[in-house]
DNA sequence: CAAGCACATCGATGCTTGTCAATATAGAAA
DNA sequence: TTTCTATATTGACAAGCATCGATGTGCTTG
């Protein structure tokens, strides 16, 4: 199995248009991990729904109802999922969306086109 | 928190645009879980690439090097989650993808165009 | 009917993960 | 320096989950 040495590790391997390899697949995996899960749902749609486009993380543990540890716990492994941005200005430290990583993830889940006949219009 | 009395439970809640409730996100989140594991992701990108677009469970234990239980159990997952479609034909089954589903999926990853300056391509 | 094959379900096991209280770290201000 | 505040990390616990062997269900054929 896993026939491919040290490949370049890609971004965003396509998901439906051939078989995924097994390295692929855990990779893709651990992104799609990183949003399976309310908390975390909930922080990037907070973060989204901010007019400046950002927040603290002082701002995020009363809508979500969860304790400062555990938000912050859900903040990292969205950072490392490469979904957040982070900068820290004085003692707060902001937190952003990283769109790009989600258009990636948003890209994998495009069906193949198959054959140029039947469900054109699955986009 | 969640002020919404049985809603008609939308199958695709918006989770960049606004803020998400608790249960839009454990929805969302169950749905994202669904494709959160690699042999899951390898099964969905097995069946995407068959010029048939379909395959009997037969024939997906083995390119997964998975015993049969354990593949017809994340079908089963990937079915409740309505990722596939499930047909019976004589004594096997056959299992395709459920475009609608990814491409609810997809749309919830979709970010907000937020202020109508700055990133306009991020789509 | 019985036998055989394809698939689903069950039960158990070990690993992962979400959560919190307690503690540590880092910056700001006195 | 010391003190306060904001955030991160640690340790522990309970719940969830991926996996398998064994068994059950459903269909087809003899």
């Amino acid at each position: 199995m896993l026939k491919s040495f040290a490949r370049p590790i890609p971004c965003c391997p396509p998901v439906l248009h051939a078989e995924l390899t097994q390295t692929d697949a855990a990779q893709l995996a651990a992104a799609f991990k990183a949003i399976a899960d309310p908390a975390r749902l909930r922080l990037l749609s907070f973060l989204g729904a901010q007019p400046s486009g950002e927040a603290c993380v002082c701002h995020l543990t009363a809508p979500l109802d969860l304790s400062q540890p555990t938000v912050s716990h859900h903040l990292k492994v969205l950072f490392d999922a490469g979904l957040l941005e982070r900068e820290r200005r004085g003692t707060w430290v902001y937190y952003r969306l990283a769109p790009a990583r989600l258009a990636a993830l948003r890209a994998a889940l495009t069906a193949a086109p198959r054959s140029r006949a039947k469900r054109a219009a699955v986009v």
